[in-house]
RNA sequence: GGGCGAGUGGCGGAAUUGGUAGACGCGUUGGUCUUAGGAACCAAUAGUGCAAACUGUGAAGGUUCGAGUCCUUUCUCGCCUACCA
């Protein structure tokens, strides 16, 4: 028998699909739109298992949605500006554009050979002008609605590189590349105004009715909306301060004040810049703050000023202030009211610095003289030793009572406080996009006109310069407007920025006058289903949901705010570990397996150490080449296997052994259709088999319920069960008058999976029409005859087949005549029968 | 420290949502064919036991005629997050 060809089949379908552009899509108002959406890559070189299986993934579902008579779209795209370009041109002598444009090419070829469904009419790429002109027309629409403002804030310094540096790009307080120590520099940058929205992105979520909780719970934390007051601390002593401001969950527990402590950049700060002391002190607080290790630990440290601050709520009472190291700047007013008794913060401190611990708050189950001893108690109880707040419920009625009489005496005032900070979109880089703004000779502010946008990146850069290579663009940097000269922002737009909105691109792709049409997204948008990583839980979904609604802001033309209405966060591609007995990482493809033994390829006296299966990276080799697995086994065996192992969401182990299996599965199915096939041609019958409909019937119902919920590992096993019932089936019957109608069901129930191969053998079938989802016959459904399980007691001890719908008392009859039954029933009394119809009869007797 | 999630054979994982636990695949074992097989095909495969049967979904309890599934307690692992006042 031939073997299943798969080189020059993939090829053969993937050619047919491009030229008969089968997958580009137009409006069409007569039919219900589909956006199926995966997460674009950053085209770094070549795709990895990763990709391939969030692609996969996606086009399993669009193809799904397509047959089921939806109007797909579903593109692709290359989020391409970006850091790595700059590095890899640095090193390689290219130019960012030029080694961006060859990845985009290759990985373009790849997910090519992947047989996907997608629109390439509909591509873009980030890095190219007539997309970022468009984004550099909303910074300024966003720049006019006032939602990007400019303001100094710290940045990673490398000084010895002279460039900024991310925050993954410090390690242990050293710049990745030079090994500098890196500084803490004040520049100013732009920033997007996404604090405006914290309590509607907060409260959007509750929309979001199919997203995972985790990734709608992740977005919560870090929105971190909190409710409290802020209170206005009087001040004495020798500075020219009369009020410091904080803001607090808990004022309730004011009688247990014992110190206020400020941040080392608050405005306090400014009295002590040339003490030596407080420098010496800061410096330690910006080394302790780095490492994770440090902040776990905790300790906390302070520097006492010669100020106190009068406990509103008791005039008598002055704490001391300090500055302490575990006080943010950037949360709150940078300046917490301390009450050591009942948070475990101000306790440590409070310890270390021998500073009163007073408790006001009790448990419910504890004394009036109840004391915090060895640790501060932040739970819920009654106020104690608090004056006229005595006997309050803590903290629900205490809270919102003492913010009332602090709002009567004007000492404070309630607030609601979001820990999300606003998003600093500058980057001093190259390669991204240039921000529409100038700058004149006294360094005043003007947003460029927009018909001279875009603001194009200039291509002759020399990259071997320290810092940002705009920067030493003297051509490029001067810009005249009206006879007047101005200086060009030099900073880069975060990419983030980029991924903001490309959905809303991928709907008018080539609109030349702005970012979209409104036509299409009004059909397009929003997206039905984003499928992507979770590791972009945060970040980039947030900000793509900031973006949505900072378009529609003052923007009548424009209503939708949830830009992806169902998300799906796929897992990642996992694969075992090995070490030789250097301990350096080995790649699967340097090792083979003997027995039961690991050993080195061409060196089989070199055993192995196998570590566990961790996700797929360059730095420990365990990385396995798509290229290189789709030569060799096909693209519908590679989308086989990286969806039949594990569930979508859960990580996937790869295994060369599972893939193999694959692709012979996929052989074992040609067989199995040649043999079809050959009978369906060759034998003729008038014969009618009900069975093989109700078995097509089953299996339509299943995929499709399988394909709804994304249990496509299930699926795959339904391909097995049916590849098992077919071989059987066809080995004991004759050719009958149904056969080729309920295999050709079944092929389509299995093209999302493996579309080349089924696409081949349903032209072998001669099927020429357009191919649309089997609709299953509920009614086929139904069994005749069922099983019944016979319980004892509550125990399984027999199982009986029937008519279905049979009644209780006839399944009892019929239960009663079977031995293992009867034996089990043998002089007992039956006391209860539970019977549930269809499924099971419980026998419950005396004993 | 906080949050979320998960524990089912040798392994990856199924289980119609309270009703036959272990579908399907991998691996393993035995067999057939073969000069050979890292091919193909057939069969077996949760554990104990010759068997009848018993025990089994991290552990302990509970609800129920009936629990992998629901409730309480607890252990372990994974991920995220981090001094958020």
């Amino acid at each position: 028998m031939e073997r299943y060809n798969f080189k020059e089949f993939e090829h053969k379908w993937q050619k047919i699909w491009e030229e008969k552009k089968i997958f580009q899509t137009k409006i069409d108002k007569n039919k219900k739109k589909f956006y199926c959406l995966e997460m674009f890559p950053y085209p770094s070189g070549k795709i990895h298992m990763g990709h391939v299986r969030n692609y996969t993934i996606g086009d399993v579902l669009s193809r799904y949605k397509k047959l089921k008579g939806f109007n797909v779209l579903h593109p692709m795209g290359w989020d391409a500006f970006g850091m790595p370009a700059e590095n890899a041109a640095r090193e390689n002598n290219l130019s960012p554009k030029d080694w961006t444009n060859k990845n985009i090419e290759t990985m373009k070829n790849q997910l090519k050979r992947l047989g996907l469904s997608i629109d390439w009419s509909r591509e873009i790429s980030t890095c190219n002008e007539d997309y970022y002109k468009h984004q550099q027309i909303f910074f300024l629409e966003l720049f006019e609605k006032g939602l990007v403002y400019r303001k100094e804030n710290y940045v990673n310094w490398d000084p010895v590189d002279e460039t900024v540096l991310a925050n993954e790009q410090v390690i242990d307080g050293k710049g990745w590349r030079s090994g500098a120590t890196v500084e803490r520099k004040k520049l100013s940058q732009w920033f997007f105004n996404i604090s405006k929205f914290s309590q509607k992105l907060l409260d959007g979520l509750d929309d979001l009715k199919t997203w995972p909780n985790k990734v709608k719970t992740m977005q919560k934390n870090w929105i971190g909306k909190s409710f409290g007051c802020e209170i206005n601390f009087e001040i004495e002593g020798e500075l020219p301060i009369k009020n410091i401001k904080c803001f607090t969950t808990r004022p309730d527990t004011l009688f247990g004040f014992s110190f206020l402590a400020l941040s080392v950049d608050h405005e306090v700060s400014k009295f002590y810049k040339n003490n030596k002391d407080f420098l010496k002190f800061k410096e330690e607080c910006s080394k302790t703050g780095t490492t994770e290790e440090a902040i776990a630990v905790g300790e906390k440290i302070g520097f006492k000023t010669n100020l106190f601050a009068k406990n509103p709520l008791s005039p008598d009472q002055m704490v001391p202030v300090y500055f302490a190291n575990f006080v943010l700047m950037d949360y709150g007013f940078g300046a917490v009211f301390g009450c050591p008794g009942h948070d475990q913060r101000d306790y440590d401190f409070a310890k270390k610095y021998n500073l009163e611990i007073k408790t006001v708050v009790r448990p419910h189950d504890k004394k009036d003289d109840f004391k915090v001893s060895n640790e501060a108690y932040p739970g819920p109880g009654v106020l104690i030793n608090s004056d006229f707040l005595n006997g309050q419920k803590a903290p629900e009625q205490s809270v919102i009572e003492t913010i009332k009489i602090l709002e009567k005496r004007k000492i404070g005032k309630k607030r609601i406080n979001y820990r999300l900070k606003d998003w600093g979109v500058s980057r001093q880089r190259y390669w991204g996009c240039p921000i529409p703004i100038v700058y004149d000779k006294d360094g005043n502010v003007k947003a460029l006109p927009k018909e001279m946008l875009p603001v194009k990146l200039p291509d002759d850069i020399d990259l071997s310069v320290k810092g940002n290579p705009l920067d030493s663009q003297k051509k490029w940097k001067e810009v005249t407007i009206d006879g007047k000269t101005y200086t060009r922002e030099t900073d880069t737009l975060d990419t983030f920025v980029c991924s903001s909105w490309y959905y809303l691109r991928f709907c008018s792709p080539k609109e030349i006058n702005y970012g979209f049409k409104k036509n299409d997204i009004d059909y397009w948008m929003p997206v039905d289903q984003y499928i992507g990583g979770v590791e972009h839980a945060i970040l980039h979904l947030l900000y793509s949901r900031f973006f949505m609604r900072a378009i529609e802001h003052n923007n009548s033309n424009f209503q939708i705010t949830e830009p992806f209405s169902s998300l799906f966060t796929q897992g990642m591609v996992c694969h075992e570990t090995y070490k030789d007995e250097n301990n350096n990482w080995l790649s699967p493809q340097e090792i083979e397996r003997v027995g039961n033994k690991v050993v080195k390829k061409n060196d089989h006296s070199k055993i192995i150490k196998v570590g566990p299966s961790e996700s797929m990276s360059k730095s420990k080799k365990n990385v396995v080449d798509p290229e290189f697995i789709i030569n060799n086994y096909g693209a519908d065996a590679v989308r086989l296997f990286i969806l039949s192992d594990s569930p979508p969401e859960k990580d996937v182990q790869w295994s060369e052994q599972g893939m193999v299996s694959s692709y012979k599965f996929i052989q074992k199915l040609w067989a199995l259709h040649t043999n079809i096939k050959n009978k369906i041609l060759n034998e003729n019958s008038e014969d009618f088999d009900e069975e093989i409909e109700k078995f097509t019937n089953q299996l339509i119902e299943k995929i499709t319920n399988n394909l709804e919920k994304f249990n496509y590992n299930v699926i795959i096993a339904n391909m097995y069960e049916t590849f098992n019932y077919l071989s059987n089936y066809i080995k004991v019957n004759k050719n009958i008058k149904n056969l080729e109608m309920n295999y050709r069901k079944i092929l389509i129930c299995f093209t999302p999976i493996v579309p080349h191969f089924t696409s081949e053998c349903m032209s072998e079938l001669n099927v020429k029409n357009e191919i649309h989802w089997p609709d299953y016959d509920v009614s086929a459904l139904q069994e005749e005859e069922i099983n019944i399980v016979i319980q004892i007691n509550g125990k399984k001890r027999a199982i009986i087949n029937v008519k279905k719908d049979i009644s209780e008392n006839d399944i009892l009859k019929i239960a009663k005549e079977n031995k293992i039954v009867d034996k089990y029933l043998n002089n007992k009394l039956v006391k209860n029968i539970i019977f549930v119809q269809n499924r099971l009869i419980n026998i419950l007797t005396d004993e």
